[in-house]
DNA sequence: CTGTTAGCGCATTCAT
DNA sequence: ATGAATGCGCTAACAG
């Protein structure tokens, strides 16, 4: 009768109460294979429940020798790129009846290791790794090795957005994405452009650069060196970019792409404050569509990556069955979204 | 030596190829009060590294009987406010030590229950719930009783951003920040008012309409209810209620305020669209000063919450010390954020 | 179909 | 300081 404090009932105290044996209790609440007498079975349910017995996930996890548990590692969660992911993942995660745990990198690749040997604590049967990698060719290495360590005791490791390390990966198609970008700015009557890029080890940034090259390219046109602008993958970066951008002069460019849609909006911020016209003298186009792309004004023009689609295709992979000895990539394209930044020109 | 696929090495085959017993493995890697001679804890050590032995929290977890994980729940993962209060709860756990699983509700008070369920099972320390309360009394009610039991066994619970129910709770000052933002605006010459506000249930947009009319009324200025519209907490409510104040016909009003960023952003959408100048005819303020408050234009007056420090504070309450007989209130301010929307007025 | 028993991996008494 | 033995809560043979 006396509840003691700081402590659960087991599946002894339902045992007891309902008076039957462990077995038949545990067979009654977890069992998949049911084969309990329907008068036990309800007799056990309602001591349950009478007790608030609550499962104890640990104990069935160490019983049954697997885990229902999905460990998700993501950079930064305040960020809505990663944001969108994670939820497509944990929502795929309890469709697949599997509880998520989240780690935050913060972008860093040894707080990355040591979150994989952390929860790798918990034995989860998969582990997804969200985020552009690093260049830290030992802490890959030593992350490849974790990696595999736990793919070989029956983990599964699934990718995302990072294609350099031998796992299942899902990625978005930036370089698809930004060529059909360039292509219809062509056909929106473009001729003449320029460009505000990352850091060029950002595999991201060169992928949606190449991909904007040779959708130019497919029309015979190009884009000069002289007229990219290497910056900081942020609002500020666009800035800077923009502004050293008009000290060089824009020539005869007509069409500003940034690899993002933040360095698109720092961009278009500076070209206020310095009284070029968007789109009149310069139009703009971004990459990602985040929320802001569309009401900042002129509207801006961008490419949409169906990342909600990417968590829940990182863990279709990690469900379908075994690894084969290849790793899988899985490639989901983007779609070109056109605004006011960039009108059909004459 | 072959090590068996889909198992990984136990303590006790740490043990074995350190050749001591598993009681002096299990204290060197784990132990707290350490009494291991060092020559041995060496041998454990490298015998593990060797092994690439990860300790099995599970069995941990039964064995010491309490685990070290908490659990969060969030409505919507991918909508920045709770994408920021997780950001705060997540880096405050790991400070802590602590492993977070996270579910989300999807703004539905029945998987929200059920969330509460299962995330038992795993018996964390602490449950942290965030997002507005439903008003279904029957729901609240077994919610409530789960969380009682779950505090009963020695859990804790924080509920984040909502009040009613009683348990520690972490809210932001709503009110407050309305009222500080009224006052700003009536210090910008700012004397007549409409506003746009979100169905009355809703708590958040309740608070903030009270904290705004007060914020007036301290200066002998009121808020006339036939300039109030109450619309939907979206960007299109906030466009419709645009609408809806034209028809009827502004008046005199110089400021149009919006219970959050997103109406007020989907109200310029319309302002504009009606030629109506912002601010020049009509100056526009919201709250939450979400990402796209700095980049529309005009730049849009708002109030910042301290959302990570949200929850940060939610670690922070349930990890210091005992609950007390009546549920702790924190609240933390808001801070009025002053952009060209609202332009000092002559 | 039900109950008994033996682990699961680990922490922790209790002896030594 | 170390090792042997017990138990955590549960599932899965195993017998009945």
């Amino acid at each position: 009768m006396a509840q003691r404090a700081h402590s659960s009932p087991t599946l002894h105290d339902v045992a007891r109460e309902a008076g039957v044996s462990l077995a038949t209790a545990s067979r009654s609440l977890n069992g998949s294979t049911r084969k309990v007498n329907e008068e036990y079975r309800a007799r056990v349910l309602a001591a349950a429940e009478r007790l608030g017995y609550v499962a104890n996930l640990s104990a069935q996890t160490i019983a049954k020798g697997t885990s229902s548990t999905l460990a998700l590692l993501v950079s930064d969660i305040a960020d809505p790129y990663f944001a969108a992911i994670a939820a497509g993942v944990l929502s795929g995660a309890e469709q697949a009846g599997l509880i998520t745990t989240m780690g935050i990198t913060q972008r860093s690749a040894e707080r990355e290791l040591d979150l994989v040997k952390t929860l790798r604590g918990q034995r989860p049967r998969v582990l997804i790794l969200t985020g552009s990698r690093y260049v830290d060719a030992a802490l890959d290495e030593a992350l490849t090795r974790e990696l595999q360590a736990f793919e070989s005791t029956g983990g599964r490791v699934v990718m995302v957005s990072q294609r350099s390390l031998p796992f299942d990966t899902v990625q978005t198609d930036d370089y698809g994405g930004a060529r059909d970008l360039a292509e219809s700015l062509v056909d929106q009557g473009y001729r003449s452009f320029a460009a505000l890029t990352g850091v060029s080890s950002l595999m991201t940034a060169r992928d949606r650069l190449a991909g904007f090259r040779d959708g130019l390219a497919a029309h015979g046109l190009s884009l000069p060196d002289e007229r990219v602008v290497e910056t900081e993958f942020t609002r500020q970066g666009g800035y800077d970019g923009a502004g050293q951008l008009l000290s060089r002069g824009l020539g005869d460019a007509e069409l500003l792409f940034a690899v993002n849609d933040v360095m698109a909006v720092g961009a278009m911020s500076r070209l206020r404050e310095e009284s070029v016209d968007v789109p009149g003298s310069l139009a703009v186009a971004g990459f990602d569509d985040i929320s802001t792309a569309r009401d900042v004004t002129p509207a801006l023009t961008t490419v949409r990556l169906p990342l909600e689609r990417v968590g829940a295709a990182a863990i279709e992979l990690a469900l379908a069955g075994q690894r084969g000895d290849e790793p899988t990539l899985v490639t989901l394209g983007g779609e070109v979204v056109l605004r006011t930044s960039t009108p059909a020109r004459g």
